[in-house]
Formats: structure tokens, sequence, C-alpha cells
RNA sequence: GGCCCGGUGGUCAAGUGGUCAAGACACCGCCCUUUCACGGCGGUAACACGAGUUCAAAUCUCGUCCGGGUCACCA
């Protein structure tokens, strides 16, 4: 027996499988050509916000255009910021957003998959057996260094340019088998270190399906393998899980472009191939007149559940966050209106490489866009879904005639070019006010040649003449017959011409029955609003105009 | 500070040596129109700066400036 393999055995007497066992146990895939492997590996120690769930659809487009595997493996190795049930938090959030891995943690403690188990607090054994390969190989040892002596040597190593254990500060690197014994013996702390074979001259190399090919020194440093608890630090884990979960694209935020080469070093120590990288830049917010990364703290639409809260459909995060993935998505979009997302072909080397600025002026337009496409009855079960978490009072408006309020919705809705007043689900009950006796407040204001004194005059004869069972052109008909009586042209055009011969026009005229019944100048179809608020109503209501405008004048 | 990455209209962005420098959002104007919205048409507005290389540079090189990331027994 060698003396690394008697460290070996001090450090890691109790592990028994070798990696050769791990390596038949989780065997390669058999997936077709260019399919892709890809996960999202969150610690839980947070909730899920807006740039973890856009890594994560990149991620997961990546592997579902690419008809491969996606999968969730949680990273708890880090127990003192471990957060309770923040893996429920967030798996419930992706499947919202329609993200549904194939394997791995599928519920909080579920798993699924042959590559289990996917919680690296279960993985301890293999990641152990790995680390005794790499004992027995040299290519890596125990460190003793308290936390002070590491704390000296960052000290003094201020104004050095390469930081950290290497070299001289390496100071356990090349200790025998006996000291080390001695000090495991005598019941010392020790942290296992990959004995880097870089050099200061050593360059590495990578081609980012992102950024691109990227070159910077090659690591150098005697990074932690193992803590002292016998955890793996993210670096292994990640080297170790990936290669054994036969991940073929690590996609992840591009805060980890500068460990990449201690990553691409551990798979070369470790007898890997190394994974493709796509390095995914951080969405930006505007602070200042500068860029900074969104952040939790100050920013509430970081968090995904604001728009839930604000009543964004989960079609509107996921549409808008493409569009920001890559950029050719709206114009496929345009020409494949109805198409789901998931026809869309998603490409990762389309991915911007530097970070956006969250722009919620876009994500509006853009939810307007896709409710305006939703049929009505869509629209009033998602809103009503939303109303009876976040707005009791339109789930009550509601609930009085379903089959009216979605009648309500769908006013202007059919049209060959719909509206878009909609944007998130909270505009309802502002946009629908009107129709509901509970929430009409009357406002009189006039706009254009509409007078109080017109008003009288209109509102007298119409009061009259408005007949529920008419249709659109009936309705409107009328309208334009009360026109002469009050001194007003039918015609637009005409009024135009000659408007000193008139008092007002068909426009005018309307716009006092639109303020009479809705308390607004501005609305939509004139004739549907008045059909839905119903005879009795709407009698109701242009009388008490009627009565306003008489005692205003 | 060292090391990486980036800098095209207000925002998101096409673009890889020869374009009047796309398009989208926002903004403005006009048209359509019973209001508004929708739609249509048009408009304002950009290659961070300075040197090179070249007949020709947003595109290649170098420098400057600015922004971002990262330098743990955290991920």
């Amino acid at each position: 027996m060698t003396d690394r393999e008697k460290l070996a055995e001090l450090l890691f007497g109790n592990i028994d499988k070798t990696p050769e066992y791990y390596e038949s146990l989780y065997p390669q895939r058999e997936l077709k050509e260019g399919a892709r492997v890809t996960r999202f590996a969150p610690s839980p120690t947070g909730f899920l916000h807006f740039g973890n769930l856009f890594t994560c659809l990149v991620s997961y487009r990546t592997a579902k255009s690419t008809d491969g595997v996606f999968f969730v493996r949680v990273e708890d190795t880090d127990q003192k910021r471990k957060v309770e049930g923040a893996i429920e938090v967030m798996l419930k959030g992706l499947s919202l957003y329609g993200i549904v891995p194939d394997e791995g943690v599928v519920a909080e403690g579920e798993e699924k998959g042959d590559y289990a188990p996917y919680y690296q607090s279960a993985r301890k054994e293999i990641y152990q057996s790995y680390a005794k390969r790499l004992v027995t190989e040299g290519l890596a040892y125990p460190c003793f260094m308290t936390e002070e002596e590491l704390e000296n040597v960052r000290a003094s190593q201020e104004n050095e340019s390469v930081k950290g254990i290497w070299g001289s500060y390496a100071k356990y690197r090349d200790i025998d088998f006996e000291e080390a014994k001695r000090r495991i013996e005598n019941g010392e702390q020790w942290t296992l270190r990959l004995r880097s074979p870089g050099t200061p001259e050593g360059k590495c190399f990578f081609d980012d399906m992102i950024k691109g090919k990227i070159e910077m020194p090659e690591n150098m440093q005697d990074v932690v393998l193992l803590k002292s608890d016998g955890i793996p630090t993210y670096h292994f884990a990640h080297a170790i899980d990936d290669h054994l979960m036969r991940t073929t694209h690590v996609v992840r935020g591009d805060e980890w472009i500068a460990s990449a080469p201690i990553h691409l070093q551990l798979f070369k120590v470790l007898g890997f191939k190394a994974p493709k990288y796509a390095h995914v830049a951080p969405i930006m917010k505007e602070e200042n007149g500068g860029k900074r990364k969104l952040s939790k703290r100050k920013d509430p639409e970081m968090a995904v559940t604001y728009y839930d809260e604000q009543g964004f459909p989960r079609e509107t995060v996921i549409e808008y966050m493409m569009t920001l993935a890559n950029s050719n998505f709206e114009d496929w979009r345009r020409t494949n209106e109805s198409e789901p997302v998931e026809k869309f072909p998603f490409n990762l080397k389309k991915m911007s490489v530097s970070g956006a600025l969250f722009d919620m002026v876009k994500l509006t337009d853009v939810s307007k866009n896709v409710i305006s496409k939703m049929p009505a009855e869509k629209v009033f079960r998602l809103s009503y879904g939303w109303a009876k978490e976040y707005c009791p009072k339109l789930a009550e408006l509601y609930e009085q005639d379903t089959d009216r309020a979605t009648a309500i919705l769908n006013i202007d809705r059919e049209n060959k070019k719909p509206r878009k007043d909609i944007a998130k689900w909270s505009d309802i009950p502002d946009y629908i006010s009107y129709m509901y006796g509970e929430s009409f407040t009357p406002c009189y204001e006039l706009t254009g040649n509409a007078t109080p004194a017109l008003a009288v005059k209109v509102l007298e004869k119409y009061i009259d003449t408005v007949n529920l069972d008419d249709d659109k052109d009936a309705w409107f008909a009328r309208i334009k017959e009360l026109c002469p009586q009050v001194g007003c042209t039918p015609n637009v055009k005409e009024y135009k011409a000659t408007p000193e011969a008139f008092e007002g026009h068909v426009g005018d005229v309307s716009t006092i029955i639109r303020v009479a019944l809705t308390g607004r100048t501005n609305t939509p179809d004139l004739y549907s609003i008045t059909a839905l608020l119903g005879e009795e109503t709407v009698k109701q209501r242009l009388g008490s105009a009627l009565r306003h405008y008489k005692e205003e004048i």
C-alpha cells in the first residue's frame, strides 16, 4: 500500500464503492442525436424570483426544443442557509409557469428518475468515493488550516493578483502521511483540497454557448472540494453531479463565469468530459440612470408572485421572457399568432450577451396582446380565479351573474381587431365599474360640443325613444334620427364642413348618452353596454343625468 | 485592485468590412371613426470616445472612458 492509498483509507475508510461503480450505475443516456440534457439546480435558500425563472426557462426550452431531458436537482449542501419549504414554493412556481421537470425533484422530498438521488445532501457517499480516488491519485489532500490562518492569508494577499490557497500558501499540500495521520488522530478538523495542476502561465479556453470564446488564466488554487463536515462545495458537486447525471448543457447565471476555470479543471482532473456551458446574463433594473441587477429587496417586481398578485396572466410573463431571451421571438409570434410558445424554435445562441433592462411598459404591452387574443370565457375564468384570491369585490360582482360578467368582458372582443384595454386582471374592476350599480360613480363632465343645455335636449328625447330590443343598427339609427331634433347633424363630415350651422354632431350626442350611462367620455361599444345594463338601469341613469343637467343650467 | 464580459435611438434589439444602420415598445402627427381603443400611414431619435488597418469600419486592432460580474469550508 502506498502512502496515498493509506491516506485515502484513513480519510475515507468507510467508503467502499468505487467511481467505476457509479459510472455503471448512472450510464450514458440513450437519447437521439442532438438531444440536450439540462437542469435547474436551485439551492433551497430563497423563493422563486424573476431571474431564477428566466434562467430556468432558458434551460427548460433548451432541453425541450431538442427533445432532451430537463431535470431539477436541489443544491442543499449549505445546511446553514437552508430555508424550510423553499423547494415546494419554487417547484410550484415553476409548474404554474408551465415548467414541469422530466426528472429529478418533482415535489418537496419526491424524486423521479434513474439518476437519483437528486438532493445533493443525499449524495455524500458518491462525492466521497470520487474524493477518495483523487486522494489515491495524489490529486487532492487534506488541509488543516484553521479559519484564523485562512483569514491571515486573505489579509496578506490584499494586494496580490493571484489569491487563494496555492504555492507557498498551500501549507498542507505536501505533508507526509505520518503528519496527516497524526493530525487526524489528534482530532484536527480538515477540508479536502484539490492539488491544482494549474500554473501561472496556464490558460483556460472554453466556448460559451452564449458569450462565445472565453480565455482566462487557468485555475491554480487548491480549492476546497469537501468541507470539514464532509459535504462538497458547489464546485465539486457540480462536476460530479453534472457528469453522473449526464448533463450536456449547463445553463446558469453568468456570475458563475469566473469560476468556470475551476470547474473545467475539476472535470479534467476527474477524467470527465466537460459539459457545454451557457452563461445567462442577469435581468437588470434601471436606477438613477444606471443599470443594476434586479434585487429581491428593492424591487417588488422581482418576486414572481408579484405578477400573480397584479393579475398578469402567466402566459404574459412567459411571452415577455421569451422576447428577452430570443429577440426574433416577436417576429415569430406575429406570424404564428395562435401557436403555443413550445413551437418556437428557441436558440441558445441567440441569447443576448449582456443583461437586459426589465421593462414594465413592454411587459404591459405584451400582456395586452396576450389578453386581447383570449376568448371572453378564458378572461373570465382567469380573472375570476385571480379575484377570488386578491380582489373579493370583483369576485362578488362576477358572482351576481357569471354569464353577464362574461358578456361584459366580451364587448368588442370578437372584433377582427380586438381592443387592448386590459393588461392585467387588476385593471378589470375599473374597466367594468360602470356596469354594476355598486361600483358605478356618476360623473357628468362633458367634452366636445356637448354642453349641459344640449344634454338636456338630447336626454329628454332619448329617454323616450331608447329601446332595448333594438339591434345595433336600429339603436344607432335612433340616435341619428334624434340629431336634427336637437340642432345637430348625424353626419360628422357635414359638421366639419360647416360647424357654425350646428350645435354639434352625432358624436356629441353619443357622448352625452355615454356620459349619462357610464360616467365616462371613453368606453367600448355603447350599444353593447346599453344592452347589458338593462332597461331599468338605462332609464334610471338617463333620468338622473337629465335632472343633473337641468339643475346645472 | 487582479481577472473576465459588455457598450447600436429612452428601452429591447437586427447587424459580423460596402445597408439611405432593420424591427418592436414608448413618444409625436395624420387617417379611419358615434368616444376611446384597435388598425393603417408617417415622424423624432442610435453605432461611448480617440487613434490605427483598409479604397471602404457599427463590424478588425490598440488605447481611454463607462457599465456589469467575480475574487469563501455560499451557492
